[in-house]
DNA sequence: AGAAAAAATGAAATTTTATTTCATAAAATA
DNA sequence: TATTTTATGAAATAAAATTTCATTTTTTCT
């Protein structure tokens, strides 16, 4: 836990001296970082051995593993906060906010990922004779990427971000086909739809997609990618940049599974990309 | 900066023996933190004064306040520098390190990041008679994404991930019109020759690319986005990530300069893909 | 209220830890 | 190979933190 947010929870357990320890620290606590035990004690006006007890009943082991603790509260105080853009905002402030809530927003969804579903996952797709992922909107580019990705393993992989195809797609399913069914909100009833009717011709069905929603539902495994709400500016943001994130996930799991061999000719594909470039001269 | 980074960075400016300390150290950070100046010197088997100097060629004040450094890199949300991923990790270890490298990729490319450029380029945008999105590979996913966003601002937008398109859409384009450019690599040929080609139109050129770069080079306004190499095999690409974030950032830019009344249709846009949704209970 | 017990506090002593000094060894340069 | 520069560690010193213990303050109990 946070040590500056103990600090004042614990206000009240501590001793008279002990809490003017406290005032100092909470007053500035980036000085404190560089001050010795003897500079605080003075600034308090209190005893050094004060200063110690007052970290032992903090749970740490004495000043200096305090003060390490100190540092690391102040690093990252509240890491990453989902900050909603102002209208006043200058290009700077919202760039800022913008990315800072991109970078809440994964790490958010890391938590919400459990690695279990993650394995069955990467099982299913080494496993299927063909994937395909469908998504709409903003979900339709996670899909494209996700297309890109598995394109280079090999394996026969389709995306659809038009309901029609998505539709046929489904019904032509069949055992051993995998669908990936991406959606953020996962109420959007065709793919809801789209969903059932793979499952239907038993192909499994992934869903990248809120937990609880209609799609989890629908599908034989759900990876959950909760993201904070993407209500800013009336379209999706982060929850796109998460859902990409876990692509990454799968595709990584994916070459890890099938072994040292796929990865040599991985690196063949990426090496053929190299004559469609312009060389680097350093 | 991060001092793992540091420490890593200026490996080859160091000493044989300080070395050693620094390679103790990488390898267990976590430990070094809770150790004396003795322990640590043991451990790397040199003397206490080589400690010493080694975390003053890091520009710390001395030992103490080197750890300060150490312990701040470590608090959570300024990931690990070594986050590659290895071939024996679980898949929550993979995940996180994915998940981490992406974040720190959003970290660094908003640290690359002009907002003077990011104002000019809304200035731009919010101008055009057309706007055209142009990626290949892993950036087309971040043109159809842009094409996505642009598309409810009821402005002409186009996106184009084949080649041919790109070309001939360039070669058609004039005054008033702009052409969004991007590449991580910012070497892939025929997107530099369509950058050039669009530039000798007259159209107004915005590469989303590397510093430095052939694309950079042709374009009228570049927005760095740098983020640390893609050149691990299982690494994915980070940089489509911040390219997305990008252009979040662009989009937002381009609503806050038209105003309230154009955020309001925006609404409306918004409000009209509700049929197609299940209702939230909510 | 007043005595006894408990808790808090700081001065001084001690211990631990970090830093400096300086002599020597290793490496680089001429 | 001789000379200079740089790197290194042993020992001394300095600084910082911790412990001990006597004193003061607060609380509890009669």
């Amino acid at each position: 836990m946070n040590i500056l947010e103990k600090i004042t929870n614990e206000l009240d357990m501590l001793s008279k001296s002990e809490r003017k320890v406290a005032e100092v620290i909470l007053a500035s606590p980036n000085t404190v970082i560089h001050s010795s035990i003897a500079a605080l004690a003075k600034q308090a006006n209190i005893s050094e051995p004060t200063v110690n007890r007052f970290c032992r009943r903090l749970d740490t082991k004495g000043y200096p593993d305090f003060k390490l603790h100190l540092a690391q509260s102040l690093a990252n105080g509240t890491p990453y906060v989902n900050r909603h853009v102002d209208e006043n905002d200058s290009a700077d402030e919202y760039t800022s906010k913008i990315f800072e809530s991109s970078m809440a927003s994964l790490e958010l969804a890391r938590k919400s990922l459990d690695a279990n579903d993650i394995n069955r996952c990467v099982d299913v797709l080494t496993q299927a004779n063909k994937i395909s992922f469908f998504g709409l909107g903003a979900s339709a580019i996670v899909a494209h990427d996700a297309q890109n990705k598995f394109f280079r393993f090999n394996v026969p992989v389709v995306y659809f971000d038009d309901i029609l195809m998505q539709r046929m797609s489904a019904i032509n399913s069949r055992q051993g086909d995998v669908v990936v069914v991406i959606s953020h909100t996962g109420r959007t009833k065709s793919l809801v739809e789209v969903a059932s009717l793979a499952k239907e011709n038993d192909a499994t069905v992934i869903g990248i997609t809120t937990t609880g929603t209609p799609l989890a539902k629908e599908c034989s495994i759900v990876l959950s990618v909760d993201v904070s709400e993407d209500t800013d500016l009336y379209m999706p943001m982060s929850s796109r940049i998460a859902q990409l994130a876990l692509i990454d996930v799968l595709a990584t799991g994916f070459t890890l599974r099938r072994g040292s061999k796929f990865r040599d000719n991985l690196k063949k594909v990426k090496d053929s990309l190299r004559s469609s470039r312009f060389e680097r001269k350093d």
